[in-house]
DNA sequence: GGCGCGCTACTACAGTTGTAGTTTGTCGCG
DNA sequence: CGCGACAAACTACAACTGTAGTAGCGCGCC
């Protein structure tokens, strides 16, 4: 399977992003697309890239020029699992977290009520 | 007020965590309460004690023979708040976020009813 | 009052992470 | 076919993290 048991970092997590956005991408590409205002420098994101290589995140696939391109070789969803698993550890379960966005203002109850309709649906839909 | 922005790190926060709990503790019961198959060195939770000491995270109150009382120094809610925000900004938003708990079955439909009644209720009684 | 135990304070150290420079290689243009 | 530009590969390095050992002091018991 594609998701194995790795951990990224933060930086990492970030230009894993990015590349999920894009499907496939050159380092180049990867480093302009990264939306900061302290930009990191192109070897700083070649770097990391190919940790993430060596991790077994991302592949390379095929060469255009001199530059290779690469792609996720992980998904996206393991990794949010990953990390939202982490969080409800802490807090306590997803219950506490939910309440936690509410209070904070992050989650209003109209947005509760949508979430609550889509699931609904999707539910539905499975039936 | 209490709560900069400190960042903490994993085992800092997990230290915190049962601080959070215990409200007031020295280190022995710091190391004592951390719940987890390879328990850290007495002197390893010292370290992490001091760093967060240093942070301003924790401080001192009182001594008890010869050994120092902790209590936290920063809310839970804050570093709670840290900590999501970062996942919302990645996951891109609260309600993915809340759509993906329920996805995985990390959240049922009930749960969220739980919490949008609550919710309610909290609105009611600060009118 | 002396001694031992426990605690603090100091020191250590390897692995990880963010950050980037330098060297070497090669593709494509003229 | 040679050169210039850009990419890959390698090297570097300081700060941060997790992990713990050691030295030395002081409190409390006998």
């Amino acid at each position: 399977m594609a998701s194995e048991r790795i951990a990224l970092t933060k930086f990492e997590t970030e230009v894993m992003s990015v590349l999920w956005r894009l499907g496939e991408a050159t380092v180049r590409e990867l480093q302009e697309s990264i939306d900061r205002t302290d930009r990191p420098a192109y070897t700083t994101v070649q770097t990391i890239v190919q940790r993430l290589e060596q991790k077994g995140a991302v592949r390379r696939t095929r060469k255009s020029g001199s530059a290779f391109f690469f792609e996720p070789a992980i998904t996206r969803k393991s990794v949010y699992r990953r990390l939202v698993e982490e969080l409800l550890d802490l807090v306590g379960g997803s219950q506490p977290l939910v309440a936690h966005l509410v209070e904070t203002g992050k989650l209003s109850l109209d947005d509760l009520k949508a979430v609550e309709n889509t699931a609904k649906a999707a539910k539905r839909g499975r039936k």
